[in-house]
DNA sequence: TTATAAACAACAAACGTTTGCGTATAAATT
DNA sequence: AATTTATACGCAAACGTTTGTTGTTTATAA
């Protein structure tokens, strides 16, 4: 059994009040009892009983998130920025993982409200007008923009502008039979970079293809699957900017199989820069998002939220966008003109 | 403000403690007030405290979890594996990231008491006979042996026999200039696998060259210094054993840099089989441990554990040890045989 | 018709805290 | 010495539940 403020209590003769106040750095207790306390606390072992103070404080210094899964390195990070910035502010956090599953997304959400959680952190597994957390009453941020409403809060990257990068930079280095491998269909940030890389295209006065569109899922075998269909249909296509970094490593890996050499053959821009984009044998061309600085940001906007919620001062929404950044590699290849200018 | 059993209590003109056992599926209630209860339950959106339920039936319904990181694939597929069993049997999960820290890993012990969660697991940061969790009451379950306890419970892949059949295999090829690159030293995977390592050398009665023993932390770059340093001295090094995946990326980053081929030029055996090890570019020949199984076997004889106790019968120590394989892949090629036969 | 059990509702204590309020004691002021 | 003031501490209610005990109603059998 535990020792609680009552054993303390009735070991030192006095009220278990006094203990509380005592431990909790309140007034009204003496410097000596103060002390004789905190002795014989330590000395039990006390440790105080979190659940029964969130009970009463109506607090329970724990974030929930909920996350599509924590495989895809791009995750990964961002869930390292949460869950350290919150053990920095003497949070814990429940990970939830959705599988990309609405309904396992809202169960989770249920039971963050039944374990009276502070605040949430979601990426939703689906972006849609009637959203699970529509009438959440508790403070709230997303990453990436996926509701309709103006009151969401997100962290997110620029998603246009990395679509525009990875496009610009494509058509810069002189590919012109570009495709395109999007994610969820119809999500906000599918919709962005897709709209970003078009822009590109614009700029330059150059048509896109519109078959050469596509949509995987966030792993290598998608990747896969999907560019197996492109090149066995569309044998000229030249150059594939894939809308993630573990799509495209599922490209290479088609290409590496099919002699086909990246970046002379075939050009190829990633989006996230996950840390296995950077090794030599593989070496590709993305557009970078500040991963762990999301997480951490997430984390930190949420807590004020909650700090504010508490002073009961409104909580505004935010609406944070950072910058993407291109980086080049070993996947593109600048000056590569395989189709003469006409 | 939340709503509460009392509010439905007072809606329907009952008491409080009806409204309870009619909640819970207690006997004690007609069905018709039942009916009612739960249908005004729904309507009010009454969701039940469970910080006030976990103060009276000692239960949190919660796991706390600590690691010591996440970056690193391995732990991310056993994460994985906890945490998808943990909600399959209506558990949640404080994962905590130690960063190799035993005095974050102390502190997270602490937390996990204060919230009364009802087990742990934990991948110590550190393996000592001074154990942070020795004197825990609480289910506590651990990945690899990491305390000289014998009644700690711990889930494992048999790492002598990964080590044995790391070297048997390279020594199969012909390699003979084997550089051992072990992982936290002294810890127990490390000493186990550097065991199996030489039992396969003694076994051909081949000798090991003890200088080529060396220790890399869990990342690239680490792997990447070692090889480094290893390679400017020992230039005569024809095969590596590198403790986990990650670090024999390092090793083929700094090969791939250094016009040296992998197999041809330098054997690589990793350990762990991680995701990307997979990849045609990198094509790692490697020690597979189960991972994902690994997870959901630690949250399952957790669970057992706590159920367990909660009957009141005694819990016996687990030791689980999962088997190990080998994966062939690129990195490594039979019959090489770079020395002749004397 | 009355006794008796069964079915249900209400009461109250408990879980381990925090905190407003009242009071006893000691110190300070007149 | 009498009165005020500050301080330390105890009391009790509250947070939202569960659950054992007691009280009341209703149906059933004698």
């Amino acid at each position: 059994m535990n020792v609680t403020i009552k054993d303390i209590a009735r070991e030192l003769g006095i009220c278990y009040s006094s203990v509380s106040r005592a431990l909790n750095g309140k007034p009204g207790v003496s410097e000596e009892t103060r002390k004789k306390i905190s002795e014989t606390a330590e000395r039990m072992g006390y440790r105080p009983n979190e659940l029964a103070r969130g009970l009463v404080n109506r607090v329970s210094k724990t974030i929930g998130v909920i996350i599509p899964e924590i495989l895809n390195p791009l995750f990964n990070e961002i869930t390292t920025g949460i869950l350290e910035t919150a053990n920095k502010n003497k949070y814990d956090v429940f990970l939830c993982i959705s599988n990309w599953d609405r309904k396992k997304e809202a169960e989770y959400l249920q039971t963050f409200l039944e374990k009276r959680v502070d605040g949430v952190i979601i990426k939703s597994a689906d972006d849609s007008p009637a959203d699970n957390f529509d009438n959440l009453r508790l403070p709230l941020i997303g990453f990436e923009n996926s509701s309709a409403r103006d009151n969401f809060s997100f962290v997110e990257v620029d998603n246009v502008k990395g679509g525009y990068l990875a496009a610009k930079h494509l058509l810069d280095c002189g590919y012109r039979k570009i495709a395109f491998i999007g994610g969820k269909k119809n999500s906000f940030s599918h919709n962005d970079r897709y709209r970003g890389f078009l822009k590109a295209f614009e700029e330059k006065h150059i048509s896109f293809n519109r078959s050469l569109t596509f949509t995987g899922e966030f792993n290598i075998d998608s990747g896969y699957k999907v560019a197996k269909e492109m090149f066995s249909q569309n044998n000229e296509v030249d150059a594939v900017f894939a809308c993630n970094d573990v799509t495209a490593l599922g490209v290479l890996k088609y290409l590496d199989q099919n002699n086909l050499k990246p970046a002379d053959d075939v050009g190829v821009v990633g989006f996230d820069d996950i840390s296995y984009s950077d090794l030599p044998m593989v070496d590709l061309t993305t557009i970078r998002q500040p991963k762990y600085l999301i997480g951490k940001i997430m984390m930190e906007s949420l807590l004020e939220d909650i700090k504010k919620k508490k002073s009961g001062s409104d909580i505004i929404s935010r609406k944070i966008v950072l910058e993407p950044e291109l980086i080049e590699r070993g996947t593109t290849k600048r000056n590569f003109l395989k189709i003469p200018p006409r």
